[in-house]
DNA sequence: AATAGCTGCAACCGCGGGCGT
DNA sequence: GACGCCCGCGGTTGCAGCTAT
């Protein structure tokens, strides 16, 4: 049986609203408020509204103290950290950014922050889809899947096999595939931004890579105060997951957490467990036969993590890769593990003075719907 | 200058969940 | 427990303005 409908579709007017419009709404809402009752606001104000049109102006234009266009650096790192953690729980993430509705964060994130994460991509992209139709080109960028769930011939994130070959936990919430790809994928590039204007060079006070000179290491902005954080404690954020690793080491190193165990059994543990929403980055076992190798590794070739971001260009172009030589194939990939990173919330201050979510918070953002 | 293609944003749509009866 | 209603959410569409050719 179908829902009724909430409202006489062909009585109330649609599309945009007029000054007048607004105005009546907003001075009722002003006086009165909502009443609880969106669905009968609009014969009382003498609005051809539906009462759900109602509540979307009132709360993406016409709601006091809103904030339009121009997101600041600290948002987006807000956003895409949010995003990583949480997926595209559009309405949770704008509950952290005062002034920003799930609607302005959800079309920012579509057109720009995408763009901008993947600018480097875009631009391989260009001429494949442009070429046919706008609205085309641009559903081909969010969509894997035509209108009879058949995943499209066009390369699209959910069809990499690194990204099918992650698996997921029983209990880890469900994103659509390309949600899920798109976080995978900004897992393996660190949340590197690239401007617009010049593709390669990583967007200057975005996520960038940072001299922390603390450790001589690149910090990474995104996770720096989980680094920071986690070195406060054994083990970090994955002592919080209960971590059953009795012989683990992390390591930061261009702003990807490394995490290295020691045993064979371990790394299936590791596997198993950071299947879901988990601190760790990335998990580099092979190549390495002793702590001390990897530490040199960690610290001075990053050529392995170079080749993280080589393969993904290849697998964009929808080719075999050729960038993997001799220092990483297939089977190498199938020994890395990537899994989320903490969800970081930080203040106006900036990176330094960001704080983890407690955990009643985090597992509320993270299975709301499950709870 | 014309126009095809692209972008950004506002608004719409349908669905799931919560709540009252 | 079943049903009806409304709210809130995420995905999608429409369209005006901009840009490239």
């Amino acid at each position: 049986m179908g829902r009724a409908p909430c409202c006489d579709k062909n009585s109330v007017k649609k599309g945009p609203w007029s000054p007048e419009e607004d105005a009546k709404l907003k001075s009722y809402i002003d006086q009165h408020g909502t009443g609880g009752n969106w669905i009968a606001l609009p014969p009382k104000i003498g609005l051809k509204r539906c009462g759900k049109s109602c509540r979307l102006r009132w709360l993406n234009y016409l709601r006091p103290n809103l904030k339009h266009g121009g997101f600041s650096q600290e948002e987006d790192n807000i956003i895409l950290s949010l995003y990583i953690s949480i997926g595209s729980r559009w309405s949770i993430i704008a509950a952290q950014l005062p002034g920003r509705t799930d609607n302005d964060i959800k079309n920012y994130w579509n057109t720009k922050l995408k763009k901008k994460l993947f600018g480097k991509q875009r631009k391989n992209l260009r001429g494949k889809s442009q070429k046919q139709g706008s609205r085309k080109g641009r559903d081909q960028m969010n969509s894997s899947m035509d209108s009879n769930n058949n995943i499209n011939t066009n390369p699209s994130w959910s069809e990499f096999p690194i990204l099918q070959q992650i698996p997921y936990s029983n209990d880890e919430p469900r994103y659509s595939n390309d949600h899920t790809s798109i976080r995978m994928l900004l897992m393996k590039l660190g949340g590197k931004f690239y401007d617009d204007d010049d593709d390669d060079k990583p967007m200057n006070g975005a996520l960038n890579p940072q001299y922390d000179p603390m450790d001589n290491s690149l910090m990474h902005p995104l996770y720096h105060n989980s680094i920071n954080l986690m070195s406060s404690a054994p083990m970090g954020v994955m002592n919080t997951m209960n971590s059953p690793f009795t012989n683990s080491h992390e390591y930061n190193v261009e702003g990807k957490a490394v995490c290295w165990v020691d045993t064979d059994t371990e790394k299936q543990k590791l596997r198993e467990r950071m299947g879901s929403d988990t601190s760790v980055v990335l998990a580099l076992n092979d190549g390495c036969n002793s702590t001390a190798e990897l530490e040199h590794m960690v610290y001075t070739d990053t050529q392995k993590l170079d080749d993280l971001e080589m393969l993904y260009e290849d697998m964009l172009n929808n080719k075999p890769s050729t960038t993997l030589g001799g220092n990483l194939d297939w089977e190498d990939m199938n020994n890395l593990v990537f899994p989320f990173p903490p969800l970081v919330v930080s203040n106006n201050e900036g990176h330094q003075h960001g704080t983890l979510l407690e955990e009643g918070a985090l597992n509320e953002l993270r299975y709301p719907r499950d709870q």
